[in-house]
DNA sequence: CAAAAAGTAGACTAGTCAGTCTACCTATTG
DNA sequence: CAATAGGTAGACTGACTAGTCTACTTTTTG
């Protein structure tokens, strides 16, 4: 009767991507039940790969956790630069997935500290790390002004997404990627750190 | 044998002031029993009072919402008013109530989608306007760039609080009411919304 | 004082949930 | 073919939930 392969022993694989979806979606408050479903898997199969919902929802996030890592490459000039990392950035964290993947860390952050303190340090915090390190080195050959680069990392990721986020998160907007907004945002943040008049 | 007053009338008074606080410390999950319990009052007194958990949810949330709402009084000039707007700022959305009420409504946002919008036109978009309709004078009178209100608004609103309320949010820190970061937040936008050397 | 209004404790319904267990089925492998 | 490992359906436990209902007590008010 079923014609479907029966996929041996890649039902492990199926329940990540299941529950997944599901945790994003719907939040830890899903049942297990669903997730089978979803993998379309006995409820025992689950137990016999994760030994508790907790574990599940673990391993879940820490897979996530890649999917919002933005990266930098600085070969051409700090304006074209910052323009590939803002729009990188607010597709990533502006997402539906990124808006998901961030309501449930924000709920559940409570819940499972420490999970959520692994998700800050690996996800924004990386991030960030890696722009103000770009942004040092600018610094140093005069292409921006000489300032606290980790403060500026903050600005400029803080420019990119915050009313973005707030739109998505809250007014469940979901026309949030406009690239004209990039470009507008990137050039006020080099109006702010444009070198030149640097004081003291 | 009971001495106490027995505080007649205001149950529902006591009713509320409980259901905000464990609203906000646990989220909707909460049980009614546990409000209850907290008011000091019986589970049929509360649906005497509220005829459900989401009827008195959303009276918390509507009772909240003035909470947040900050406001600007512009009689010093643009530098101090800034200052003292983003101080208070600050201290609304990153503090404990403030990070906590920002975590339910993001978290219950897809249950209650009518009650999320009427929270962010009502708090952060108000807040907003107001601070746009400020800027916006400032820039008529020459004090600052002339360029769009809102969108400048949208940057300094973002600047002030996006990464501290990442921090308290998921990383769970709590020392994040610096006043020094609010001015150099404050200077770092006013260095990219400086009148002068208006182009075009 | 008497009536009415409001509060109380607690039983109860009907539903959900995570997790366990049993008994059966179906592949792969020796 | 036989053994084993892994998958399946579904019953079951124990706990929790929102909300209702009843019978009782206390307070307020006419």
């Amino acid at each position: 009767m079923n014609s479907v392969i029966e996929t041996p022993q890649d039902a492990r694989q199926r329940l990540l991507d299941a529950a997944c979806e599901v945790f994003r979606n719907e939040g830890y408050r899903v049942s297990i039940d669903r997730i089978a479903q979803r993998a379309q898997v006995a409820r025992q199969t689950l137990y016999n790969h994760f030994p508790s919902k907790e574990a599940l929802f673990a391993e879940v996030v820490n897979h996530a956790i890649e999917s919002i890592l933005v990266t930098l490459d600085g070969d051409t000039d700090v304006r074209a630069t910052l323009l590939a990392f803002g729009n990188a950035y607010r597709e990533k964290l502006l997402s539906p997935e990124g808006l998901a993947l961030f309501r449930t860390m924000a709920a559940e952050a409570p819940r499972f500290p420490e999970l959520a303190k692994q998700f800050f340090r690996q996800g924004p915090l990386a991030t960030r790390k890696r722009l103000a390190a770009y942004l040092e080195r600018a610094m140093e050959r005069g292409a921006l002004r000489r300032d606290d680069p980790d403060f500026a990392a903050e600005m400029l990721t803080a420019m990119l997404a915050d009313t973005d986020r707030l739109r998505g998160l809250i007014n469940l907007q979901t026309d949030l990627l406009k690239p004209a907004k990039t470009t507008q945002t990137v050039d006020c943040f080099l109006r702010a750190f444009a070198p030149g008049k640097d004081l003291q």
